[in-house]
DNA sequence: ATGGTCTGGTCAATCGTTTGACCGAAGGGA
DNA sequence: TCCCTTCGGTCAAACGATTGACCAGACCAT
């Protein structure tokens, strides 16, 4: 009850027994032999002390922290939420604590400079990260590392989703409800997410003997997403269906067909890839692709605890990958 | 470019200085007499070997972290999110690391237990934290605390947002359209945030000598919203507008007026509060209230920073509140 | 009686920084 | 010449926990 600052010299001191003995009870120290009425004394000490180490000192002496950051570039993009609930929980799981922080990539560097070291045990990456030399500042910093959804150019150190599935699962569904002339509305083709998607739309279309729709890039947004749309109505043959790679652009792309006096699903379908809350908001409710967003967290933070200084890890999650159907997909008129 | 483990020890032996003058340097320390020569060689040689201060040594020491915790009940929500976006930046400016978690509020206590003593210099709870004895387990542990958007009912330890105020600019704006009779579609009365918008409500309609209007509670969610419009509009003179506390209640009123057979806002007017982005997704896209969720976050962290021990703090923070219209507000039919 | 093993612990060095106390040399004033 | 400052640093004791090494006594076998 005592109100701050117990340390172990303290437990040790009402417990009648040497702090050696103290942190090996807290620690269960196999090696460790001890009567147990000497093991209730010290528990009933850190008990009545309401003792908590000192995550500072322990992390000087073990040189660990028990504690692994996840960086992400938004905290308002939801699909960054479920990455961050899985990866808490399995963080859970396996006694550590994840903290997620987000930052321009920019300022990323700074940000790492605040950390310091020895703050943290591993860094998982979401969506970011290749740029401004983080990677070799986490290099010698000797702090573990790992991309996730999105790969590093130099090291294979990632763990992907399969997105060329999602985006095959999206066009199956399209030429199973008998469209034929299946547009793609890409995302931007840095964005490494974006040209996998791609890649499964194109071989889909192969696959099914289609001829590859028009194809046309656009950012991640609904601004972005309405323009790209916007094009793709104006071509000579109008595509009856369209593969969008993100459900922001989703969202602009509706607004493109609606402004373009047509009706979903009615003129023209749409499916994105993302199951995201918000998709069952939209009218009409946008189908979906949904992927195993929470399992590439935990995923990745099983990865951070086992791995070893110099592996590298290049995987594409395998998990569920599932399409939502939802109202903005019928067959063609 | 050492790999990794370079220290103090290491940079003193190449500048061929003491460490004391090392860590002076770094720190600025004003009480430091030394010829510049000298500092550029220390300068010079933190640079070579690439050196960054052990963060747990220097908690250790200094009994400071220079970190600073957000606690918030779900990534998924995108209130939180600008929440966040400000508590960052303000910590940041201030030389701080902010970190943010989430756990339900049963493992609330774990994960405290989790982080440890001497990690974090102070929490912000966003949302969340009076349930399961927290506040007594961060007080024995001596880290400041405050909470945000929300009250604490034994100790005057928060930051809120003028919530009555947004719910009277939402009010008079219906009234302005020529509403006169406008309902109230309320959050759960364990929320403090609905308890404040319930009580501008009341008091905005006073003030324009309305009747209040049929009051429903209802859970901040969309299926709570949907069956709390289901009653309003069931009532025998039904409400030609309605204000809601939340938004995502809204969807779920946007959706149970359509399925009444009507019309928003030809039939019926729909405001709510939170300017989310989402918010003009919606169909039709929703009228809200704008309130500096990124304020909150920043002022939160600046509190903890200049906090005393015991320092009490109940704060309404000023700053500006906003009417968004869109489409989902016009004049009753 | 002696040596060996086991039990139930204790001792003390160490992790990397910070910081109050101290100190030798140079310069200045009386 | 002697004392006092100031300059430009150095010394060493913390901070709190961990952990390899060590040790006294009890017990057992030979």
């Amino acid at each position: 009850m005592k109100s701050s600052r117990v340390t172990l010299t303290d437990v040790a001191a009402v417990a009648k027994v040497d702090r050696a003995v103290v942190s090996r009870v807290i620690n269960k120290d196999p090696t460790l032999n001890i009567r147990p009425e000497t093991r209730e004394r010290v528990l009933a000490a850190i008990e009545e002390l309401g003792y908590r180490p000192n995550a500072a000192a322990r992390s000087l002496r073990t040189a660990r922290a028990h504690m692994f950051g996840l960086f992400i570039p938004d905290f308002a993009n939801p699909v960054y939420a479920e990455i961050i609930k899985g990866a808490e929980a399995e963080a859970a799981a396996e006694g550590y604590v994840l903290v997620t922080g987000s930052a321009s990539s920019a300022a990323l560097g700074d940000y790492m400079d605040r950390i310091g070291q020895g703050r943290i045990d591993g860094l998982l990456l979401a969506g970011t990260g290749g740029e401004s030399g983080l990677i070799s500042q986490l290099d010698r910093a000797a702090i573990p590392w790992i991309m996730l959804n999105n790969r590093s150019r130099s090291v294979k150190r990632y763990v992907i989703l399969d997105d060329a599935r999602a985006a095959a699962l999206a066009v199956e569904h399209l030429v199973r409800l008998g469209h034929r002339r299946i547009a793609h509305l890409a995302g931007p083709s840095r964005a490494d997410t974006a040209t996998r998607r791609s890649a499964g739309y194109s071989a889909a279309m192969r696959e099914a003997g289609l001829p590859e729709g028009p194809i046309v890039a656009a950012d991640y947004t609904p601004a972005g997403g309405a323009a790209a749309m916007a094009r793709l109505l104006a071509a000579p043959e109008r595509p009856t269906a369209v593969f969008v790679a993100n459900v922001a652009s989703a969202i602009g792309a509706m607004e493109g067909v609606r402004s373009a006096g047509l009706e979903i699903p009615r003129d023209v379908s749409i499916v994105a890839v993302h199951d995201l809350e918000l998709a069952s908001y939209l009218h009409p409710a946008l189908t979906t692709v949904r992927m195993p967003l929470g399992e590439l967290g935990r995923r990745g933070v099983t990865l951070l605890a086992s791995l070893k200084p110099d592996d590298t890890v290049a995987e594409v999650l395998a998990g569920p990958i599932q399409l939502i159907q939802r109202e903005s997909t019928a067959p063609p008129p």
